[in-house]
DNA sequence: CATGAATGAGCCTTCATTCAT
DNA sequence: AATGAATGAAGGCTCATTCAT
């Protein structure tokens, strides 16, 4: 209900051109809007007035993925095991990053297009923080991790499956390898024996 | 022996080249051949003759750290504690990668354009590969962590720290704290007793 | 009786229209009908409804300006010293192309878009060409000067003007002078005796 | 001496612009860098590294012409009578502009884009300046007349010979007619008696 | 009548690379 | 060897105009 509902034939438009987006987003190639344009048959001016740079398509075609993460933030603030809960997040976030190749950049971005993405990406790092202050709390994590270092942390991890490499499929199983060994690291260090 | 020697001048304009893509990678800025000329002083074409991509010169820009983690990687080979010699030798590679902006996007692609540079890499995959399995035997190590881990790992925590931002000045110490947190996490789990 | 009374409603859109153009005009902006719709909150369509071309705006814009100068041409025409009333005639025209930005490129333009310009710039410029030739008879203007001259010098006179530039408030002084001194030239050479 | 002289090729190629933008000019076309390369059958890239924009190459169109002026107001500024050596360099300069298209909006331009164009239309202006200050003293023209009006006065005579239309045969006696008339109204006004 | 989405020609500009000098 | 002019594909963006709703 923020926006005036698109006229029917717009709307359509506006979804080919997203769906063209997510198409080149999953297979790796540079979002352009001429190309873009092209790909969904549509003249260039068009996919100008619906997204007026290549960033603002592409933080629309990782919305919906953000909307599911922020969700799922909401119900990880449900858990009562502070540290459980807090792993839980960092989790899916690497796992749909690693899955949804839009996600990344928009995720390490320093500046959004869209006011939608920041508000997605200001309440799923707010839930981050409250999960992080809570975990510490109950000294589940190390006292010296702080909020600042949730984004960059499932970034890099992203970021090291990706270099990785791979089949798409296994992608998957390195990411929770790599993010076990994090997290595990990110335990609160118990005195040996 | 791998290369003819140059004539003076044309070293000189080798060096100059170099200093200018260090510059530029330093500054943050892009590797274009044409500019690289025109900052160094030379003809366009000067530049192609000894670089015949931005890659190749940029991995040029990066070969002598490359070639001091490679010296470092077999100092680490002397070391008998087996642990300790695979953490020092991550160590000194995220903290290459964090210092040195010539160096992760060498070390992440998956092809050289030089093969100097290729021997340099396999030479420091290899040093890793072998410290990785004295420490796994030492029991130092998680049993799933594999020689392919290792570059991603490290790349990943040069990314996360980017991601962070801040001053340059600071990188390092959030690379400490970064590499700390995986090391640990990367050590045997011990059955707390 | 030119044209078929509008409906209300069109005729409010009409005037808004020819509001927001007039602003646009004054400001220095060039006229574009998209921009101009934005502005008034109307559709492109409306628009190019009442205004095929952009200059068919333009020249709706001036309308009223042309219609006080053809008014104003009248008058001069009662006026029975001759070379006081082509003065007048002409000193009014440069007042008025001075003032308003609408003016100019009207009147210098070739063709017309609209029918109604074109009656009113006749209207006005057989005004001229009546006073002139009072005043050639009357021996109060060289006779080498034809009506097809008092259009381009009036224009001139405007570009010089706007050459000159400085502030909107100078502006109708520095064309009084130079207006002066192009009348000054015009009247007949006395001969000194 | 001030440029470093072009490769045979390069000065080959850059004529070769100049003369087809000199062409556009005269045609009245407006000078877009890709349809002069096209015209000319070299690259676009080839007219950007000669001519950084269309106003460069405009003026660069213009300059023989700023030359020839500047000359002839140096052998102005000999004439020892005072009066007509305005007038003459007045009337040169008039002359220019209505035959070569590509004066007028370099002189009535308010910035440059080449650094020549400056110097010539200072030295211009500096002589005409100079010439003014002499007839005024001389008391051969109004004393309400400066220096700042020159220019735009000279661009209004142009604009009015534009705006009167016609074959390019009879503008420069329109100019010459109008000229003359805008001459006598700047004389000093003599007292009839 | 009003709307405003769609169109797409057309312009601008950059840059990796080649090749004549 | 060195030079740097030339190339032109490629991408970006705007805006006047049309036409389905």
């Amino acid at each position: 209900m923020t926006t005036t509902p698109l006229r029917k034939d717009a709307a359509r438009n506006w979804d080919r051109i997203v769906a063209v987006a997510r198409d080149l987003v999953d297979e790796g190639t540079p979002l352009q809007l001429n190309d873009v344009a092209r790909r969904a048959g549509l003249g260039v001016g068009t996919v100008y007035r619906h997204f007026a740079t290549p960033e603002a398509l592409l933080e629309t075609v990782a919305t919906p993925c953000l909307e599911s993460l922020v969700a799922h933030g909401e119900e990880a603030l449900a858990d009562t095991e502070a540290g459980r809960a807090l792993e839980r997040f960092l989790t899916r976030t690497v796992e749909a990053q690693v899955t949804d190749a839009s996600l990344a950049p928009v995720t390490a971005a320093p500046a959004d297009f869209l006011p939608r993405t920041t508000e997605l990406k200001q309440a799923l790092w707010s839930a981050g923080e409250i999960l992080l202050g809570r975990a510490r709390e109950a000294g589940a994590v190390r006292a010296d991790l702080t909020s600042a270092d949730l984004v960059p942390l499932m970034c890099g991890v992203a970021y090291a499956v990706q270099v990785h490499g791979g089949a798409s499929a296994d992608r998957i199983d390195v990411a929770h390898r790599y993010l076990t060994a994090l997290l595990q690291g990110l335990r609160t260090t118990r005195p040996d024996s």
